[in-house]
DNA sequence: CTTGACATGCGACATTTGTCGCGGGTATGA
DNA sequence: TCATACCCGCGACAAATGTCGCATGTCAAG
């Protein structure tokens, strides 16, 4: 049919796309500190699969660019290659687009009302956005 | 920077887990208001695939209970199951407790802190949040 | 030197996802 | 009445994901 298309309107920039799983074990090596052992990672999934299973993710995610691994002593250190910041942001950016009309503010304002927070979270937060706005206004 | 927070507000049961197909059009229907055809949806995804694929993936999403549809006309009317608002607490939900220690606050902060707001944005939020405080008190 | 206790990774297999081709309905207007 | 133009869903398939079993390697205590 009219299957073929040209892959060069795709400019594969940002988010190489994870897996439910991948997802899963990226966050647990950032919960490990950014450091950690196969078993250590796999210990923190949600119905823990064997080990091998756990080591062939983590060796697709290394071949994928997302992982790093060190030796260290007997066993295999990994770490993701970019900060637990930057995966942060990235993952965020990877839905926020789809909710919330694309806008970061958007979001933050829905959950603001949404969400049910105490007063005294509330009240962190608003400390910490007078906070943001001090240190702005500082520059 | 220890975890003093034991665990937040998350059941963990509430989330059928999406792929990233099947999410791309849950957001295609909300793009379209709650209220979409198959091919007003097929039209929102990248690299639109045939129709007939995405009537699969409709289907299974109705059988997952995400999705229902009311014949209108010559055609299918697919709407979500659950409001959109609550389709978005739900999407953060899925990966905030991944990130972010778990809690909307440590993310929220976060946010706040990293992001690149302008003053007029912090205001808006700042006034949200005033706003929800208000309310919450007047009940 | 032998024996465990662990660790890594290869090859195989089970499921889940994502796509189609097609055969079958149902209006519409030539 | 008969094409035409849509629209729906049923098998079939291909690819991506997720899981294991098991062979192999290392290191340290017995």
């Amino acid at each position: 049919m009219m299957r073929q298309m040209s892959h060069l309107t795709m400019p594969k920039t940002t988010t190489p796309p994870l897996t439910r799983r991948e997802r899963e074990i990226m966050n647990a090596v950032f919960a490990e500190g950014n450091r950690a052992s196969a078993e250590g990672i796999r210990r923190r999934l949600t119905n823990p699969p064997g080990d091998s299973s756990v080591r062939v993710m983590l060796t697709r995610l290394e071949k994928k660019g997302c992982l790093k691994h060190q030796q260290d002593g007997p066993r295999f250190i990994y770490s993701a290659t970019i900060s637990p910041a930057a995966a942060k942001r990235t993952a965020l950016q990877q839905f926020v687009p789809t909710f919330f009309g694309g806008s970061l503010r958007q979001m933050m304002t829905a959950l603001v009302s949404e969400a049910s927070w105490t007063d005294e979270e509330l009240e962190v937060l608003r400390a910490e956005i007078d906070r943001v706005r001090k240190e702005r206004k500082n520059q």
